[in-house]
DNA sequence: ATGGATGCAAAGCCTTTGCAAGCTT
DNA sequence: AAGCTTGCAAAGGCTTTGCATCCAT
């Protein structure tokens, strides 16, 4: 990793490694505090700004991508192996995963018909998961517009 | 439309009749500022929160959804005959639609392999559109992480 | 020595909300 | 009258940035 990043120009540094592990050893969605609670954990000492810039950093070095399903906080997203697609929660904010594989072609195919170059794609369903349905109900009767 | 929101519990307003016909007189991926900007040249009185909680509403009552690209900005979409996916230009940020219907089907059976119960699907294709390609360039030879 | 990397604190930016007053129904 | 709406100003909440200092190379 230390060779991959000088190649990119990037030093490898304490922080950097505490992060990039913590990272790598966490699940997919990854959000800034959910990553710097457990860096936190082996190392009081590195600041929130760091984590944010290494989260950006993995992003920059094509390690992981954001996700944003709307909900106000971007998630990292470990690019593996297959592309995959989001099935997310709107009760309980789960993320579901699914593969995508046969919709790329398709989509790829989009892109340049509009003389576009990809550089990814996303695809999110948002609704409620078994769990939450029945708790959600229909209790759209909107009273007033009070937000 | 009165009527329409009367069925749903609200009223209609002078500033609400104005917001809406700014809203669907205007394209689609509409930002709150553009709005706000368009209804401001009929009616320098009203509010930015108003503009605010009428799109909010508008989506409320099933008449647009919120569209979220990753930029740091929240794009309302009319919801119109098709389902449809957009094109993001990283560079411009300009964005291109095209039919999903096709596609819609195939997620539907993905949701219910997961007896998740969908109420919106996403597909967005990010990259750089023709003309920004060649100002893109391949100017990816990162210096020092300064975001 | 260089120039990237860190920490902290402070901005930035958009999205939301508290309230008192104003309007539809 | 009852309760949804509106405007303004002030919060919020997360993302970025300015800087002086530190450290990898």
């Amino acid at each position: 990793m230390r060779e991959f990043l000088k190649t990119k120009g990037f030093k490898m540094t304490p922080q950097r490694e505490r992060i990039f592990k913590a990272f790598f050893g966490l699940g997919q969605h990854v959000t800034v505090d959910e990553l710097y609670a457990k860096v936190r954990e082996s190392d009081r000492s590195i600041g929130y700004a760091t984590v944010w810039r290494n989260l950006k950093l993995i992003c920059k070095v094509g390690l992981a991508e954001e996700v944003n399903l709307g909900d106000g906080v971007t998630r990292y997203d470990r690019i593996t192996r297959e592309p995959h697609g989001h099935l997310f929660c709107l009760g309980c904010k789960k993320l579901i995963e699914f593969e995508t594989t046969e919709m790329v072609p398709g989509l790829t195919a989009v892109a340049s018909a509009q003389r576009f170059k990809p550089e990814g794609f996303k695809i999110e369903i948002t609704g409620y998961c078994e769990k939450c349905q029945s708790e959600h109900k229909e209790a759209e009767t909107p009273q007033a517009v009070r937000w």
